[in-house]
DNA sequence: CTGTTAGCGCCTTCAG
DNA sequence: CTGAAGGCGCTAACAG
């Protein structure tokens, strides 16, 4: 029987009907027309004790466990994987799946075999790969066996189907944000890593300036490791400059929080004096600081959202093997608080 | 047949042996001596075969289907959620057991009776609960059907088993840190809603003083909501009087946030003119300032792996229904950054 | 010490 | 349109 104890039997018995008959219109099988009467009654019968398939028996008998597995590095160090858990919980639950979860074993040296084995050892029917941060990844061996998509990250050998945040897209926004309230000097406080957020931004900030005729002032990028106190070296450098820049695009919000000491100790107002934007849209740092960070949003619950849909999609069969080389790339929203405003016209050298 | 097509009979006829005695082995049945021998050439055909038991059919006969249920509100606020996760996650993964994840659905008012339901509809074994911040709930009702465990709450009827933080033993640990850097006029930026911690950090920063022979003075007792901005205006109330404190204890880490911008405005240095421990060890508040804030962690991967190891002995019947009237208390321990100092004399009124 | 046997609850051909 | 029967892979009595 199943978990409270009543079985698709006592259905059947209450209803006065046969056990397949109940089968038959809880599943709704196709090919089985059973008078719309006696489904009725099986389905209200089924209500009224409260009736729900033992998933085991239902596992055992079709080979399919309901189970997705979500693999995810470190998911303690930020609120950006309980995003991507939030989303594709959801999605699951919709589509009646149920969400289980690995953490990513740190010492297993990178390629975390052994820990989608443990998935599928769980019987698992899809995995799910989340990284940390947006970057590239060698794929496990055993992640071929599986219907399986990546997320925050894309596979060296392109073949896995996988969501990425839209970089470019995030960073056109960010900056067409700033040029539009005036700016025309405007940093980039970049990262120093060989990632693809470091570059795709950066293609983001250089388009937008071209589109609006800007010339490109490479004296006003600047590099760091991405932490806060780069940030302020980086930011107290580019502010001293008598020719300094209206405004600042901050390759993340930590970035910009370095950026941010550095105005005070200036004596700069933000935004009065200084227009800052940041990226990652990481709600402590964000909402705050004084004033709140006008940041880029990166789109974790959707990217998670996405992954089960497609894998839904995968498992249900009717999805042709979809193109797994090429990358999914979901919108990055800018998110408005207090730190952009027109620029005012300071002193010149 | 199992996972990946190979089942136990075939690992009984690769041993030459019948399904029962591989059963007996590989689950090391009590009270079934096999020889050493056969033992040996099961294990070591079920290596070779790569053989791994299908959950869905053992569930099936057992009646245990190896999951434990987690229901987090909120998971995506802070990195806290992901902690208890990750505790929860690997303490079950070391006994065998499977993690799935529910996210509290917002919507059903308050009390999540439909999704302690949808796990129980996915057939878990027991349930873990945890909410978003140390507080007292009323369970749902169809929680008493399941073994059951509170985290970062406690049941309002006290029917169910909690682990909590030590709260008071957290503000004894950085109260003495103040003390024992030579602090005695130390002020106290306290949160105003009436939960757990509130109460319980004034009583530890009384104790403390208290022990160490210190007068209580009840204006360096301020209470503001939890938040940047009012722990902001609270400390330059404190901090402008003459007779101010050298050192703040504050209820969290972003209103020791608000403190730290106050006390820049006000030119004060830390640690040097003025000491601060905050409560959280929000990682990405705490290490981001500067100096870097020494504060109080929350025990978020303790309680999670505290509850699946309870959680799990209940399961095996082997433990008396434990005492569920008093909350397990766990440590908080203090995260030494940079954010104190001995106090300087300064100019007095 | 090891093998035989009987289901766990459900879905699914196949008959009626 | 509905019912009867078989079996998914495994474990647990019970024999031998």
């Amino acid at each position: 029987m199943a978990v409270n104890g009543v079985g698709i039997r006592d259905v059947a018995k209450l209803a006065g009907v046969s056990i397949t008959t109940v089968s038959h219109v809880l599943n709704d099988t196709p090919q089985t027309r059973v008078s719309a009467e006696t489904r009725a009654r099986v389905r209200e019968a089924a209500a009224r004790l409260g009736y729900g398939p033992n998933r085991a028996a239902r596992a055992l008998r079709t080979n399919r466990s309901g189970l997705i597995g979500l693999l995810s590095e470190e998911i303690a160090t930020t609120p950006h994987a309980g995003r991507i858990i939030l989303g594709a919980q959801n999605a699951a639950r919709a589509h009646d799946f149920t969400l289980v979860i690995v953490n990513a074993d740190r010492e297993s040296g990178g390629s975390h075999g052994d820990d989608v084995q443990t998935l599928i050892d769980r019987q698992v029917e899809a995995v799910l790969y989340a990284t940390m941060y947006h970057r590239q990844v060698s794929a496990p061996e055993n992640l071929r066996g599986v219907p399986a998509v990546l997320i925050d990250a894309t596979d060296r050998d392109g073949a896995l189907p996988a969501v990425v945040p839209d970089e470019v897209g995030g960073a056109v926004a960010a900056v067409t944000h700033l040029v539009e309230a005036g700016h025309r000097r405007i940093g980039f406080l970049n990262n120093d890593d060989d990632v693809p957020a470091t570059h795709e931004r950066l293609i983001g900030y250089k388009n937008v300036l071209h589109r609006h005729g800007i010339p490109i002032d490479e004296r006003l990028i600047l590099q760091a490791p991405s932490e806060t106190l780069p940030g302020y070296t980086l930011a107290r450098e580019l502010l001293a400059r008598d020719d300094r820049p209206t405004a600042l695009f901050c390759y993340n919000d930590r970035m910009a929080m370095g950026a941010y000491r550095a105005a005070a100790e200036l004596g700069l107002d933000i935004p009065r004096d200084l227009s800052i934007v940041g990226f990652d849209n990481q709600e402590l740092i964000a909402a705050n600081l004084f004033p709140g960070l006008t940041t880029v949003a990166l789109p974790h619950y959707e990217m998670g959202e996405w992954a089960v849909e497609m894998l839904v999609h995968l498992l249900s069969g009717d999805a042709e093997q979809l193109p797994a080389d090429v990358p999914t790339r979901l919108h990055c929203p800018l998110v408005t608080r207090g730190s952009v405003a027109a620029p005012r016209e300071h002193r010149k050298a």
